[in-house]
DNA sequence: ATAGGGTTAG
């Protein structure tokens, strides 16, 4: 009875059961009773208070009994006490060794592990295939390979290779490795294999980036009658989130559902959360979310960092800030990890650094990817002190800062200095990954630098065998596209092996844009139509590639178009901060405080500018109106009134930064340029693509917005 | 009926 309510997760039910045993004069606890009521209660304080009951009834001095006690304290973190328990046993069986190991081992506690195991071998005690099952995951989650490997030729040496526990480990360890073919080879050879060894294979190839495999896999599981359970589906869940097959993961979810599996455990609930945050159906991973049962940290982490990655920056403050009105939940790296993003997308340094502040006052050696994040931040805001003194402080033994410092120079169109960055994180021993190439990659393309951009593309797949995603293509779409070379940009979409999205037809336009090829242009946008109809910004750039050609009927045709499909057009922000405060301007926003003081200095600024040359262009308009409803239209773009606040707001000489999430557009990018002039201020502007320094009528970028 | 597999994050 006892058994039963531990193993369908019933703690309390279990532990009054034991009670009411212990009430009934006739009925002892054996020393069955209690290892399972340890090994399944969840704090320890009911571990403690069991462990009382237990030195009472006088079972502490029974093996079996004082194992588990050990257990649970190591599990609980409290390694003294079970250290201390562990070296009062009379006599150790293997269960015993195991079972500490395991106790830390689940504690995450890699040191303590390994020092037990030293023990043993000092002791002349032999490990046994359960043993060898305990301590490879710590080899995994340290990422020791080698101890890893010396394992598994203990384990070949001693013959416990058809241990279905040990083969299993062996390939979840491989995975993690990112040894496929290890641990398909341990996979192949297993005589039997139990519900593990199909989870350990799928979660093999999904967690290394193969959803399809890890599809194909539950598949042929499927075929060998096994039953997928819960776990099963987590990594499922995961595959379709990689393979962006929205119907599929909405049936995942719905045999979730059948089962009622969110209720059973939260892991699973945290696994669909973050396949629809990854499908990009926001909205599903809210609702999920609100009904879970129970929300741990990682809940709230998933969400927030669901809505960072999908651009939704704000609404992932908003739940940051309820997640901090709950009491019983500490954010930790990984919700700074998700925070971050956010605030960097914003240009919300202060928040940023409060969280740099929480960061430091945690006072524990500095993650790299919180620390990372930071400089992904300060580099945003444009803080380059702060971005170079923490990219010095922090290990620098992996690519994830080095990535972050390459993208930093890029955004600010510093290629050379990406490049400089990259060779020396090559001669630190460094491996490059996938974000290395793309960060280098962007960094060549803003840059304008063809050859050492080509030069990365080819090493990245010659030396590193890394395979070019989606976005790599885009960059050299885009590097070859700004650079004139048009037919090579269109070669490049020609090799690829994938279907091309509207962002890889969207650079094409974006360069047929720059470089005024009419032909290319109609053919690249009609493409990206096909895609994605809904994207406002192709339609303004194909109609500004007809203005610039003075074909006033195509600019007409694609107005009339763009009217047709009804477009969705993401409301375009722009942000400044004054005063410790950020102000957030929207498109045409009429309600802000200062609203009036802002539209007169407008007008006056216009009159001046275009006293010194600028002419408005209103290919940029898509609307169908009059000229000067058109030139309102321009006025009331975001980075305008923006910097025009920014102008009433400062001291006459002040410069000013703005955040805006889409692209600046093309007409204001000129009339920065101007008010740059007029008022000799430094106008820096971050766009969702890159940094734009203003000066003196000039900017940092030329024409290329 | 002591000891093995899972979710977030640049």
């Amino acid at each position: 009875m006892v058994s039963a309510y531990v193993r369908n997760g019933h703690f309390s039910e279990a532990v009054k059961c034991v009670y009411e045993m212990l009430s009934i004069p006739d009925v002892r606890p054996d020393h069955y009773t209690f290892p399972p009521v340890l090994k399944a209660c969840n704090s320890i304080l009911d571990g403690t208070r069991l462990h009382c009951w237990i030195s009472k009834l006088g079972f502490d001095w029974d093996v079996f009994v004082s194992a588990s006690l050990v257990h649970m304290y190591c599990r609980f973190g409290f390694s003294c006490m079970g250290h201390k328990i562990f070296k009062a046993m009379p006599f150790r069986d293997m269960g015993c060794w195991n079972s500490v190991i395991s106790g830390f081992c689940q504690n995450g506690n890699a040191k303590d592990a390994l020092s037990i195991l030293d023990e043993m071998r000092l002791e002349g005690v032999k490990m046994d295939s359960v043993t060898v099952a305990t301590i490879l995951p710590i080899c995994a989650l340290m990422n020791d390979i080698l101890n890893g490997m010396l394992i598994h030729l203990y384990v070949i040496k001693h013959g416990l290779e058809s241990g279905v526990f040990v083969s299993n480990a062996l390939i979840n360890m491989y995975a993690k490795f990112g040894k496929l073919a290890c641990a398909q080879r341990i996979f192949d050879n297993m005589e039997v294999r139990d519900l593990v060894s199909w989870n350990s294979i799928v979660a093999a190839y999904e967690q290394n980036d193969c959803p399809h495999n890890a599809l194909g896999f539950f598949h042929q599981m499927t075929l060998d009658k096994f039953h997928p359970d819960l776990l099963t589906l987590v990594s499922l869940s995961s595959s379709i989130a990689q393979t962006k097959d929205c119907l599929g993961g909405k049936s995942v979810h719905g045999y979730i559902i059948r089962r009622c599996w969110i209720t059973k455990d939260i892991v699973i609930g945290n696994a669909v959360v973050d396949m629809y945050a990854k499908l990009g159906i926001i909205e599903y991973a809210r609702e999920v979310f609100e009904e879970l049962p129970r929300k741990d940290l990682i809940s709230w982490n998933t969400i927030i960092g669901g809505y960072a990655q999908n651009g939704f920056a704000s609404e992932a403050t908003e739940v940051y800030k309820i997640m901090k009105e709950c009491d019983n939940l500490t954010p930790n790296e990984g919700t700074w990890v998700c925070i971050l993003p956010a605030y960097a997308h914003l240009g919300a340094l202060r928040d940023g650094m409060r969280i740099h502040g929480h960061v430091l006052k945690k006072g524990i050696n500095l993650d790299v990817f919180v620390a990372t994040c930071l400089i992904d931040l300060y580099g945003k805001c444009g803080m380059l002190s702060e971005t170079l003194s923490l990219f010095h402080e922090v290990p620098k033994d992996t690519s994830v800062p080095w990535n972050a410092m390459i993208s930093f120079h890029g955004l600010h169109g510093h290629g050379g200095t990406s490049l400089k960055l990259f060779t020396d994180m090559l001669d630190e021993g460094v491996k490059p990954d996938k974000v290395t190439f793309l960060s280098l990659l962007s960094a060549c393309s803003h840059s304008g630098l063809v050859d050492q951009g080509k030069w990365c593309f080819d090493m990245m797949q010659q030396m590193y065998g890394i395979k070019p995603t989606l976005q790599h293509y885009g960059c050299m779409v885009d590097l070859y596209g700004r650079a004139g070379l048009l037919d090579k940009a269109y070669n490049i979409i020609e090799s690829m092996p994938m279907r091309p999205d509207s962002s890889i037809w969207g650079a094409l336009l974006g360069a047929c844009r720059i470089h005024g090829n009419v032909e290319m242009g109609k053919m690249a946008s009609s493409r990206v139509f096909g895609l994605d109809s809904e994207d406002a910004g192709y339609y303004v750039l194909l109609s500004n590639i007809y203005a610039n050609f003075g074909r006033w009927e195509g600019v007409d045709e694609v107005r009339s178009l763009a009217r047709d499909k009804g477009l969705r057009k993401t409301p375009g922000w722009s942000s400044i901060e004054l005063n410790n405060t950020i102000e957030v301007f929207y498109t045409g926003n009429q309600s802000h405080p200062q609203w009036k003081q802002i539209h007169k200095e407008l007008a006056i600024v216009n009159a001046k500018i275009k006293g010194i040359g600028y002419i408005p262009d209103y290919s940029f308009v898509l609307q169908d109106v009059e000229d000067d409803e058109k030139e309102n239209i321009l006025n009331s773009h975001s980075e305008r009134l923006a910097i025009v606040y920014g102008i009433l707001n400062t001291h006459p000489k002040a410069s000013i930064r703005i955040y805006k999430n889409l692209r600046v557009c093309g007409d204001c990018h000129n009339v920065t340029k101007f008010i740059s002039k007029l008022t000799e201020r430094e106008i820096v502007v971050r766009d969702s693509n890159r940094f734009h320094h203003f000066k003196d009528g000039y900017c940092s970028c030329g024409d290329y917005w």
